[in-house]
DNA sequence: TTTCTTGTTTTCAG
DNA sequence: ACTGAAAACAAGAA
């Protein structure tokens, strides 16, 4: 499912393929993507210059002339590709952005649950969803010092704390539970009681995780695949996700899962302890 | 038919 | 007003 690396990965693929180029035409095929009124994200897209492509967490910026911005998030399956216009569309297929080249940039998603939205750029720190995100983990923003305060001050587990992107945004369920395992901290740790050596590995294992899976080209665990329709390689760096009932690589201890917020978690018994 | 999947938003209790 | 927990919701695959 695309976490910060996979979307970092298609921002970069978008950046290359469709920067600078002028929506000539915007096909809304399934309309529940579009979230607000759709006529108004159809007619306001068409004839801009995609300025720019960002990111912020998960979500994808596209910037336009004119002061506008698409926030764009894939869930759990979205996907971006370019296809020639006169390509027959995909199964699938939600969203069809024709550009000034005889191409178009197609959004497709199996799960549908994907969302876009077009905003003045003014106003894109106001919109729910940007407003609570905390640091971006890459960039020099996301201070040990800051994270530990906001740790403190936190009574509960430190898995779902990852997961609400208000410590810091980017992570998902995947990197959660590998950020963990190398941390050697148990998911259901409350963040107010963990360690300063904890928390100085956990920032660091935050950092360096997503640095390693940003190089490797994201995680594919199901259908992920970038705008260049290039699938990651991360997948073969993982540690616990999805390796429930496999040895640990650290100690050969069984990988357990369970169910914490409601989420599947995988952790070491053995490496991750339980505090008493 | 039931279960499983995840990220975000909403709801509710305290 | 705030926090945390839980439910809701999106929809298809197996």
């Amino acid at each position: 499912m695309p976490e910060l690396p996979e979307v970092e990965t298609v921002r970069r693929g978008l950046e290359k393929l469709v920067k600078n180029k002028v929506i000539t035409n915007v096909k809304v095929i399934y309309p529940k993507i579009i979230v607000g009124d759709q006529q108004d994200f159809v007619q306001k897209l068409s004839g801009r210059k995609i300025k720019s492509i960002k990111r912020r967490g998960k979500f994808l910026l596209f910037n336009f002339n004119g002061g506008l911005t698409m926030v764009s998030h894939l869930r759990m399956e979205g996907k971006y590709f370019i296809r020639q216009a006169d390509q027959p569309l995909e199964k699938h297929t939600h969203v069809v952005f024709s550009l000034n080249d005889e191409k178009q940039l197609r959004y497709n998603d199996v799960r549908k649950f994907g969302r876009m939205q077009l905003v003045l750029t003014a106003n894109l720190k106001q919109l729910p969803g940007l407003t609570k995100l905390g640091p971006e983990p890459l960039s020099t923003n996301f201070k040990q010092k800051d994270f530990a305060l906001a740790l403190a001050k936190k009574n509960k587990a430190i898995k779902p704390a990852l997961l609400d992107q208000t410590l810091v945004a980017g992570l998902g369920n995947i990197y959660a539970d590998e950020v963990l395992w190398l941390s050697r901290i148990y998911p259901l740790t409350k963040c107010n009681q963990l360690e300063t050596n904890e928390i100085k590995l956990l920032h660091t294992k935050i950092i360096q995780e997503l640095t390693a899976a940003v190089k490797a080209g994201g995680t594919t665990i199901r259908t992920y695949t970038d705008a260049f329709e290039n699938s990651g390689k991360f997948q073969f760096e993982l540690h616990v996700y999805g390796r429930e009932g496999q040895p640990c690589q650290r100690c050969g201890t069984i990988i357990k899962k369970i169910r914490v917020a409601q989420r599947g978690t995988h952790f070491c018994p053995q490496c991750q302890q339980v505090k008493l």
